[in-house]
DNA sequence: ATGTTAATGTAGCCTAGGCTACAAAGCTAG
DNA sequence: CTAGCTTTGTAGCCTAGGCTACATTAACAT
């Protein structure tokens, strides 16, 4: 008789680690860009209602990456932030390598949003090294 | 005020896409190798539940990309062998790149599977023409 | 200081995909 | 031909992510 949890865990550690991604990457920028990151425009830069937003956020404070403090911006931990840098590279390095290749800017930016949280760290590194190498 | 049925669509594409290719790629093998499809073997090689299945290719035949019968074995319809077939051959283009760059056969294969249904017959060419010249 | 607007939060509904437990139908062997 | 295993199907529960409609809080302007 199989433990339920496993696969919950599994689903979730890809599901949720998808949205982790996505925000804190996004909640990183915005503090960057305009000093701190609000629910509204999450939700407006990801294109979905505030409602869904702060389900999302107040499940990923749950898992640690961040803190909200009613009707406050939201801030990172310091797990967030590492998700959050560590997403950013990736994403940085796979759009130079789709650019490299040869797709369009437009359909590479498109493209990447979906592939990004797909690629593994291995594969990462060999394009790193592949574009290194052929320059 | 925003019709629903817009997001429900953009995401139902996305996400129902993605099992539709998975599916019919999988039962195209099925038939292939086994001679038929059923819902046993398709609940085993996608390592979930025969129920998730079941449930799964319901939809997909309200879709239609394949046809069911009350205890018979599965088969597709047009729509989901041209399906299984595009998709099979994208996965195959992929997998071909990635070790063409250098990604380890076991890691390859494993992001592939994540990565094939973000990747846009765009940059599907692309890549094709990438390696052609790069051979 | 109050009234309007913007931001946040809550309730409740939907789809999709995951599960277990149980029920029914079909095969296959004795 | 019946007992038992395999396959298929149903009921019901869970998470995650999508929404609208409504409620509350805060900020701002007059």
């Amino acid at each position: 008789m199989m433990n339920n949890t496993k696969n919950f865990d599994k689903s979730r550690e890809q599901n949720s680690l998808e949205s982790a991604e996505d925000y804190t990457e996004l909640i990183y920028d915005l503090i960057s860009l305009k000093g701190e990151a609000r629910v509204v425009d999450i939700a407006a830069s990801l294109g979905i209602s505030h409602v869904t937003a702060i389900r999302t956020i107040s499940r990923l404070e749950k898992k640690g990456f961040l803190i909200t403090k009613s009707r406050s911006p939201i801030t990172l931990t310091k797990k967030g932030t590492s998700l959050a840098l560590f997403s950013k590279n990736r994403h940085q390095t796979l759009l130079k390598f789709l650019l490299f290749i040869g797709v369009p800017k437009q359909v590479a930016e498109k493209d990447v949003e979906g592939m990004e949280h797909h690629v593994s760290k291995t594969t990462l590194k060999t394009i790193e090294s592949y574009m290194g190498q052929h320059t």
